[in-house]
DNA sequence: AACTATTAATAAGT
DNA sequence: TACTTATTAATAGTT
């Protein structure tokens, strides 16, 4: 533009190529500082020199708005590329859903712990209360089984009273009857039957079962709870 | 530049303040090019007018890759802001972490539920499943009772035989020895224990339990299990 | 970086 | 929007 015309062609002499780097540059965005107030138009420009330093303006904001803004402007025409912050926007939406699963999950666990616990727990806690319930359980089962056996004990230790008196009585039944007539012996069969044809064939049509007063001796069993 | 000098302010006048923008508009892109080619640099610009429309220039490649290269080179140095990559890893992150955390919230619920099933659940299945416990919970209660109860009468339908039986023996012994000699009638107590002493005072020491054969009546209930 | 001859840009008018 | 032109701004080559 002055002292002759230039050719538009990359200047291989590197000072004079800096030299005029500087200077059009700064003309540039001088000229583009100018064209933003004169005529109200918002402009973002970013050189990058030969050697990768970057020179940039922004007429408005920071230059990452500008952007925004062009990515807004030019994805809607433009480009396919998606915008960061819609990117943002499905991102924060993903983190969003898988925090509610979370909080259902937790609520599921406090819910089958049978807990009743007001906030949220952690991940440690969580891991804590999967022990916890392994225990519970356990605790649960032995207790359960040292009720029934109490119980089952219980029982067992009448039949095998009844069974020693029945056996004695017996034993002196025959002894009694010895010089009078027959009595063949009288057996409880494994189905827990008593055998009443065998004890007495004949002579006395006796019930084989009695459900009344015996209850009270199982401590009420038939209202059991193992408050599980 | 011409006919007088121009203030350094925006152009009131609407029609002028237009001309004036397409005129140096076109300049301004047109030295930016110049400046790219003559110095080899690589220019980004873009513009938007009063009225929101676009005006671009990337001398190399897509304005993408130079809005990439910005915020490379601006991250690194000059900027506070965390790039759009990095972003998306940070948000990649926090998701991995959140999906580890419904992975064992997941785990959990399997390990309390008894259930070693494969894939992942979904939302609503965890929904069916929390039921599904309560009804399990439920279905275990019912089962333990219902054996606990089988077991319990079973062993006093023995018990009732075999007081009946005992019963009728004494009885039936008292008749054969009414001309001999007197015996007091035989009781079971309360407490399960049979009274040897009452029953036959002085001449007989007797077993007053027998434990052996009559567990295989109780269908192996020492090795009960009730599959919780 | 400063100078300056010369070219490029452009304001105002058409 | 495009052309014209008087005038200013930019800048290539030099120091």
């Amino acid at each position: 533009m002055a002292r002759g015309k230039v050719q538009l062609k990359r200047i291989e002499n590197p000072a004079h190529r800096q030299a005029t780097f500087c200077k059009r540059r700064t003309s540039l965005l001088k000229k583009a500082k100018e064209l933003s107030v004169l005529c109200d138009a918002d402009i973002g420009i970013f050189i990058f020199s030969t050697h990768g330093k970057l020179y940039e303006l922004a007429t408005k904001g920071t230059m990452e708005g500008l952007i925004e803004r062009y990515k807004m402007t030019c994805g809607d025409a433009q480009t396919s590329n998606i915008t960061e912050a819609s990117h943002s926007r499905e991102f924060k939406e993903e983190i969003s859903t898988l925090k509610q699963e979370i909080d259902l999950l937790h609520k599921s666990l406090r819910y089958m712990l049978g807990e009743r616990t007001a906030g949220l727990m952690t991940l440690d806690e969580l891991l804590v209360l999967e022990k916890h319930l392994e225990m519970r359980m356990n605790h649960i089962r032995a207790k359960k089984m040292q009720i029934m056996f109490q119980e089952i004990q219980s029982l067992k230790n009448k039949e095998g009273v009844l069974k020693a008196a029945n056996k004695f009585l017996r034993e002196k039944l025959i002894l009694e009857q010895n010089g009078l007539f027959d009595v063949p012996p009288m057996t409880v069969q494994q189905n827990g039957n008593f055998d009443a044809g065998q004890m007495l064939k004949a002579d006395v049509p006796y019930p084989l079962t009695i459900h009344d007063e015996y209850n009270s001796n199982l401590g009420g069993c038939s209202n059991m709870s193992f408050s599980l």
